[in-house]
DNA sequence: TAGCAGGGCTAACGTTAGTTAGTGTATTTT
DNA sequence: AAAATACACTAACTAACGTTAGCCCTGCTA
């Protein structure tokens, strides 16, 4: 077999990362082999480790990739001067625009990250953590300047979250909406169900 | 090691595959050994073929059983005479329940499911597609009825089940909210978000 | 009390997994 | 053009997996 073929800029690595992120998605972190995974990049599979150390650095960088990005939005979000409700918005479109446009690495961070292994399971699930308080922190403000109904926080943020990794279903399911309505009708839901 | 212990009526299979439901639970389908689910029973690997007769009959058991409940509430709301916006609260708070009080399966078979095989596969996602598509009819009746906005019926069961499924997070979380709690919550937001 | 399941056990099987060692060839750098 | 690096290959190792075979004890039934 000849070599890896890489796309304008990216690394040899990046190309495998990103199959990597599609073979996880499909089959899950455990059941997904690294032979199969040398199969799709078209090689063998020892010659992966030319690129990388092992099958769980594919895993963190998957997760971290995303969490930063995350971590990133709500940074932005949290500083600028609109209400709780346009936040949580911006945010929620944020989250399914994620979900629709960079669905493989956003789904394996989603239901993946529990096979990581330590210091990177801590610290991803101290990541997650906090982005939810900061998140429930935005919700709360709203309740306290009535923009809000009176709900608690936690609840609501972990409703948001699960509902919009539920665009998996989306993904699946053979007659879709488009993406532009898909995202409408989830804030005309998910908005509509916080507002007071 | 001695024998499987049976609390009151249960056989020692049942024993098993509720065992199996946990560690299922926690460390996936395919990460979870059989020697593993062994030591947890109290017995050796080998010994647990007594009672069953595979890995993969352990999850369709789990699996099928949430099913089968799921498809018989249904069978239930639908042939009750409520509105629309009654009949999802009704079901709503079911899918709640099971989430809370039966966690261990109810988890398997959302998360877990993709490892059955054939023909337990197809058969599962026929169920699923059929279950969802009763739940959008509901939906779509309440529209046409003006009891619900106007939205994606497909999209909004999406939402409602994945946003339950979150309930996860919920067990989870160290200091959480009581059950009953988290439950009027959850139906606040999400019949909240439907009703016009 | 003899017999026979039921249900444990140990040992072992064939597969598949992730990964390493060592070698050769193509590509890049000097 | 020569030297060095990058990167592919084959072969193999060890560990773990699900599962089977065969044996032995125990407690119910005849």
């Amino acid at each position: 077999m000849g070599r890896i073929k890489t796309d304008s800029n990216l690394t040899r690595k990046d190309v495998i990362i990103s199959k990597a992120a599609t073979l996880f998605r499909e089959k899950g972190y455990k059941a997904a082999s690294m032979r199969e995974l040398a199969d799709i990049v078209g090689v063998e599979a020892a010659s992966l480790y030319n690129h990388i150390k092992s099958k769980s650095e594919l895993l963190h960088e998957i997760c971290f990739n995303v969490a930063n990005r995350f971590s990133h939005i709500m940074d932005e979000v949290e500083a600028e001067k609109i209400s709780s409700l346009e936040k949580i918005e911006k945010l929620l479109r944020f989250h399914i625009n994620g979900m629709v446009h960079h669905f493989e690495e956003v789904y394996v961070s989603d239901r993946e990250w529990k096979y990581l292994s330590d210091p990177y399971l801590s610290n991803f699930q101290n990541q997650r953590r906090t982005y939810r308080k900061r998140f429930a922190a935005i919700i709360e403000d709203g309740i306290r300047k009535k923009e809000i109904k009176k709900i608690d926080p936690t609840t609501a943020v972990l409703i948001m979250l699960h509902a919009i990794s539920g665009i998996e279903s989306w993904h699946r399911s053979k007659q879709k909406i488009n993406g532009d309505e898909l995202e409408e009708n989830m804030i005309t839901i998910l908005v509509g169900g916080l507002k007071k």
